[in-house]
DNA sequence: CCTATTTTTGCAATTGAGTTGCATTTATGG
DNA sequence: CCATAAATGCAACTCAATTGCAAAAATAGG
């Protein structure tokens, strides 16, 4: 029994969408099937197989796609740039999302439990909650971080 | 005993930071201060009186400053835009933010009482927690509103 | 007041993420 | 294999925000 890559996920995904199932479709979502963390279209990108020459506007459009269908999860950051994730790493259920100050890299939470009720004015409806934790990733921590944590850099 | 004018508001606050005390820095101010929701630079830029005639950079500019000196709030939508507040609509310590899928328009809220905790992996360091209800405010709501709430419209 | 020095401001050009229009290519059903 | 709808590629574009640099204030000191 051989194991099921990322590709094969991806493509399994797709295929239940009932649409088309497309070499640009399959390569971005199993790049994201890849990564712990949302990635932005930049990093998508730049870990497609080499070669795969695939245009940018596809990627934006394939990310959107994703999204609609809900095999994907876009996160606006701090930096006003989206973020996505593969909406498999999602759990069920509301959760909170950890911002690095430094970096910018998006992490998905544990779900949390207490969501806290919050006061409306009158004639506003609440939709949805939505938790950020702002703080510094490992890799930009102070004590231990491999590049040091000021600067703004990408990992 | 006259009123204090969000004008002569603004002029104070300015000349306590020490820094120049300019008529850009006043006129921007000043307009934060007037309004109950955050702004964002067009909406700033179409509020200063007219004939005011400052230019876009240096509305972007100050409001930066007004944010550095802590007279300012800046948030983030998911629209991509920034948003100001004058700090002194915010209420000390934590709060949580309202953000209209429609309008896209943010509003501070009441401080929260339970700031839930969330398990950050290993190495991560937190720093502010962040809430935000996303919904529908008065002006976008499906039974009241006024031009009723489809197509992200501004007010 | 004047003037020197330091900030700020204005203007034009630029950045960068994301979007749009349209022609061409591709997936899929028959 | 073919027809046809759907997806992709490409170029141009939008729009918030930023940058470089010269010109214009603001204020400290005389
Ligand atoms: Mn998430
Ligand atoms: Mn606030
Ligand atoms: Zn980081
Ligand atoms: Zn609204």
């Amino acid at each position: 029994m051989s194991k099921t890559t990322p590709l094969d996920a991806a493509e399994q995904s797709i295929r239940l969408t009932g649409a088309k199932l497309t070499r640009p479709r399959v390569l971005v979502l199993s790049v994201l099937l890849k990564s712990e963390r949302a990635l932005t279209h930049h990093e998508v990108e730049s870990r497609l197989p080499a070669g795969s020459d695939v245009n940018r506007v596809t990627i934006y459009r394939v990310l959107e796609w994703l999204t609609e269908q809900g095999l994907a999860h876009k996160i606006a950051g701090e930096d006003r740039v989206w973020r996505f994730n593969a909406a498999a790493h999602q759990h069920t259920g509301p959760h909170a999302h950890f911002e690095c100050s430094d970096c910018g890299q998006v992490l998905c939470l544990e779900p949390v439990q207490a969501k806290p009720a919050v006061r409306l004015p009158a004639g506003f409806r609440q939709q949805a909650v939505e938790l950020t934790v702002k703080g510094v990733c490992a890799d930009c921590g102070p004590v231990h971080g491999k590049s040091r944590g000021h600067g703004r850099h990408q990992h």
